[in-house]
DNA sequence: GTCTATAAGAGGATAGAC
DNA sequence: GTCTATCCTCTTATAGAC
């Protein structure tokens, strides 16, 4: 019983080292451009073992994206954002945890286009429920800020949600780092200044 | 002399049929998923001469992004845009014009990421004069805007920047219109609306 | 479950005739 | 400059021994 156990733990920490690497490469390079030697080699293994535990490149890449998206929920049911008071702080927050996670190299990029990978995930079960959790979970979220009058009522919610969405592929927080003039905290900031308040005056 | 002329009109009307179709493709599934075989078919000739006229899958992907950076800049140029009084309003006519490039799917997308089209493009002079081209220009637009006071003069005038490119390429646009209850129009002032007056109510 | 070795195929690029 | 046919590399995936 302890035994099956203790091997149940390997597995699963074995399984844990892949997902944080295919999570790093995918963030780095993108799908396309990561290969499964890559991942093999990042984690020491060889790639046949590593097609033992996922069966295809998809499946390597579904599972990181289910993974962040449990980061994400997990983040969203934290004590820290259920403080804040109004829906829109706690927007605002998700929104500066996803800049946060992307400035750390730890955001895994999906080709926004159709491509073999955009297929497999739609048919994911494990990835529509996670997108499916979060996005219901922002929906309420985005609702009740338009209800307090802090996101603009104008807005369709999908819009407001897309929006978010995007926020955390877009390559302009990296871009802004890059320049090597702000830290990254000053990045976040000026990031979500633009999203939140625009780039017209107020 | 007239001969070599025609020949040469020949050649060119060629050489625009070539990058109508990279441009085309590369707007609906990215330089990865895009393939050479396609891109011949797609002109309707042989794949050893699409290589007479360019040499490598990478000039390709640089032709159809200086043509877009050209159109970009004659859009700046035209007289619809110069009679605009405000520099506001004038990035904000170029920031229609991607979105509705973007929606008529004629907006070629590279990968935000590194990859073996990033540094070749880098070493492109013809991509990067093009762009820098545009850059200047919007550079002088935005720097103006804050100078009349529409446009937040707290922002890094790169920030702003890199939001209105980072607009072009977005789904959000994209997505919006997928759910099929917004046409064109609608679709790109309500992105217009998130990216200049953000998603705080006013 | 891990390895080495290899199959299988896609796709970028080229040879050579016309 | 256009074609057909081919090369060759890279990459996904698997076979089979341990």
């Amino acid at each position: 019983m302890a035994k099956v156990s203790f091997r149940q733990q390997m597995l699963q920490a074995r399984e844990d080292a892949i997902v944080n690497a295919v999570n790093r490469l995918l963030a780095e390079k993108g799908f396309d451009a990561m290969t499964v030697d890559e991942v093999a080699a990042d984690v020491g293994i060889a790639k046949a073992s590593l097609y033992k535990h996922f069966p295809s490149k998809e499946e390597l890449a579904a599972a990181a994206m289910v993974r962040v998206l449990q980061r994400a929920r997990a983040f969203l049911d934290s004590d820290a954002v259920r403080q804040l008071p109004r829906a829109a702080d706690r927007l605002r927050a998700m929104a500066r945890w996803a800049l946060q996670v992307q400035l750390a190299g730890e955001m895994p990029a999906l080709p926004s286009q159709n491509s073999t990978l955009r297929s497999a995930l739609l048919q994911h079960r494990d990835y529509l429920d996670g997108l499916n959790d979060v996005s219901e979970h922002l929906g309420e979220l985005i609702v009740q800020a338009q209800r307090d009058g802090d996101v603009n009522p104008a807005l369709p919610p999908e819009l407001v949600l897309y929006t978010l969405y995007a926020l955390a592929c877009d390559p302009v927080a990296p871009l802004l780092k890059s320049t090597g003039q702000y830290d990254d905290e000053r990045v976040i900031e000026l990031v979500l200044s633009t999203c939140f308040d625009g780039l017209s005056a107020r």
